[in-house]
DNA sequence: CGTCATTTTGAGGTATTTCAACGAAGGTGG
DNA sequence: CCACCTTCGTTGAAATACCTCAAAATGACG
C-alpha cells in the first residue's frame, strides 16, 4: 500500500478541530490533549509516500483512518466512464478515510509528498468510546469535513466556469499565509485534478484560467502557482451568483 | 420560530446511526440505548409545524441541534442573486442544524408536517462530553451526513440534466420500501426545491421530467408522486457517466 | 369557487462540452 | 547528462444542451 511506513513513539503532529457547534463564536481550533495525542500516535503508524502513490483503493476493505500531518492527498472515484472525480483535497490537519459497509467509498492518492498517520478503525473505535473527549474532537472534526463539502456542493452548483474557478482560488487562497500584499498560491494538483474537482472539462478550466489571466485578475506562475493580482475583482466574481 | 412546543419527558423517538467506520459490513443501524435516548429526551423539545414553516433562518445563533422524527425538511441558502439553493432534504432519523462560527451556515424549513427534536447546544456539548457512546454515536451520524453530501456533490458533478434528475429518483427510490412492484416514490418536495438542489433552472427540471415520462422510465401521478415504470433503463442512464 | 403560486411549454441566445491536433513539461533509462 | 517518451496542458472549431425570457395552463389553498 505505502512506501515505507514505521511504528512512532513520538506524540502525534498536531491535530486540529472545530467543535460541532461553536456557540461562543470564536474561530480557535481544539486541539488534542497531550494525553490523546500519545494515544492516537501509539495506535497509529506514521507514513511517508511519494507523489502518485496510491493510498488505498475504491471498494477496499476499510480498516484504518488517516490523518494528514504534510502534504496534499486527492481522495477520489473512478465514474463508470472512466473519468475521474476528486470528491476533495485533504491538507495537514485533515482526515481521510470515509467509509461505508467497512469498505472506502473513494480512492485516496498523494499529490505531493506525504506524511501521515494511518490509524487502525478497530483500535480507533475503543478509544473513541472509551474517551469521550476524543469522540467529541473526531465529532468536530467531521462537521468540518461536512462543511467543506457542502461549500463544494455550493462551488460546483453555479453553471460559470469563470465563477467555479475564481472560487476554487480563493478558497485555495485562505490556507496560504496572506503575509505578503498578492500572495503566490500554490496548487499542487494538476489541472486535470482542479477539472475533476469542478465538475469542468481540463479544456474549459485552462481556457477560464487563461481568460482571468487576461483580464488581470491572477497570474499564473509555472503551473503549480498563481498570484492574485487583483482580490477585488475576483471576490466580485465569486459573489457573483 | 416554531409554532408548538412542550417540553417531553417522554423518550426520543428511534435514532439511528451508522458506524463511522463499519469493520464488519453489517449494514445494521446502530441504535441508542434506552438509558442514551432518555438523556437526549430530558434536554430535548419536541415541536412539531406545519409545512413551510421556517424553522431557523441562516446566519441565526445557533443554539439548537435538531433531530428529524417525522416528516421532510429542507436545509437551504438563499445566494447573492436571489436564487436559492437546497444543501439537503432531511428525512425522519437525521440531524440537522449544521454550524461555524456559533451560527447556522443553512436555513431549515419544513417541506411537510414535520416532527424533530430540538437539542440545545450548551446541554447537549456537556452530554456528549461525558458519554463516549453518545458521542460515537453522532459522530456516526454525522459521518453518515457527509457521505450522503458527497453523494450529491457527485451528482450535481454530471453536466446532463436527464442524469442528474434520475440520480435523484433512485435516490428518493432507495428510501421508500420496495414491497410491490413499481414502488411509487413520494416526492413531498416541489419542483423548484429539486431544481434549487439538482443545480438546474425549474424549466429544465420541468422538461427532463416529461422526457423522462415520454420515454417510458417513469410515470409522474399528481405532483408528488412518481412510479418507477422501467427500473432497468432508469438505472442505466444513472450509471451513464 | 376564486385567487395565486406553481408548473408547463415555447423560442432564441450562449456557454460548455466534444472532437482533434499541437506544444510543453516531467520522468525514465541509456 | 542527454534523449526519448509519456503525461499534461493549450488552442481551435463545431454541436449540443442548458439557461434566459415570456406566456399560458394547471393545481393548491383559502
Amino acid at each position: 500500500m505505502a512506501d515505507a511506513s514505521a511504528r512512532s513513539g513520538k506524540s502525534l503532529a498536531p491535530f486540529r478541530a472545530r467543535p460541532f457547534l461553536n456557540l461562543t463564536g470564536e474561530e480557535d481550533a481544539i486541539r488534542l490533549t497531550e494525553r490523546q495525542r500519545e494515544e492516537l500516535a501509539s495506535i497509529g503508524v506514521r507514513v511517508r509516500v511519494r507523489p502518485r502513490t496510491a493510498i488505498y483503493q475504491e471498494q477496499a476493505p476499510a480498516d484504518s483512518v488517516f490523518a494528514v500531518t504534510e502534504g496534499v492527498v486527492k481522495s477520489y472515484r473512478e465514474l463508470p466512464s472512466g473519468k475521474p472525480l476528486v470528491a476533495a483535497f485533504l491538507f495537514p490537519r485533515d482526515l481521510f478515510g470515509l467509509a461505508e459497509g467497512g469498505r472506502y467509498v473513494n480512492a485516496a492518492r498523494a499529490i505531493t509528498d506525504v506524511t501521515f498517520y494511518r490509524l487502525p478503525v478497530a483500535e480507533l473505535a475503543v478509544l473513541l468510546k472509551h474517551d469521550a473527549d476524543l469522540a467529541y474532537s473526531f465529532l468536530a472534526k467531521v462537521t468540518h469535513e461536512l462543511r467543506e463539502a457542502q461549500r463544494r456542493a455550493l462551488l460546483i452548483n453555479r453553471p460559470d466556469a469563470a465563477g467555479r474557478l475564481a472560487m476554487f482560488l480563493v478558497w485555495m487562497g485562505e490556507r496560504v499565509e496572506r503575509t505578503a500584499g498578492m500572495p503566490l498560491v500554490p496548487l499542487p494538483m494538476t489541472r486535470s485534478d482542479i477539472a475533476a474537482f469542478l465538475g469542468l472539462t481540463l479544456e474549459s478550466v485552462s481556457r477560464t484560467a487563461r481568460a482571468l489571466e487576461r483580464d488581470g485578475l491572477v497570474k499564473f506562475e509555472g503551473r503549480h502557482f498563481v498570484r492574485i493580482v487583483d482580490p477585488t475583482r475576483l471576490a466580485r466574481i465569486v459573489a457573483d451568483v
